[in-house]
DNA sequence: GTTCTGACTGGGT
DNA sequence: AACCCAGCCAGAA
């Protein structure tokens, strides 16, 4: 579309939305859905200005490594992302994903290109 | 205006 | 296997 502006953090934020609760996904793999395969950066970043939108599961969305990279990030202490995944069903110890090949759920895989 | 950093990733040393 | 470096783009100093 022509009028471009930020709509990265707008798709950004839509995948986020369309991840299945208990499923998490990484970056990269959000950044390569929208075509920007080394712009995980980008994604990460969007995560930061989305902070503070509740609509958007942010705690699903680790490094390629299971990692809960983002936690110093969210409010109400840095195992609140911890405890919202693992109230989801999911995993996680010592900041890492269990089983995170199982949970991860990949938006090129699901939704398709 | 330049410079640096960052919730990342992949490849090279 | 561990560490380092380059790439990507946007925002702050």
């Amino acid at each position: 579309m022509s009028d471009s502006k930020s709509n990265f953090f707008e798709d950004v934020y839509d995948v986020v939305r369309l991840i299945p609760k208990g499923r998490v996904t990484s970056y990269g793999a959000i950044a390569n859905y929208l075509g920007l395969r080394r712009s995980a950066r980008m994604v990460g970043w969007a995560m930061n200005q989305s902070h503070g939108d509740e609509s958007i599961p942010a705690h699903r969305v680790v490094n390629r490594n299971g990692v809960l990279t983002g936690k110093h990030f969210f409010a109400g202490g840095e195992h609140r992302m911890q405890e919202l995944l693992e109230a989801e069903g999911v995993r996680v110890k010592e900041d890492q994903i269990l089983g995170f090949d199982e949970v991860f759920w990949d938006p090129v895989v699901e939704l398709g290109i």
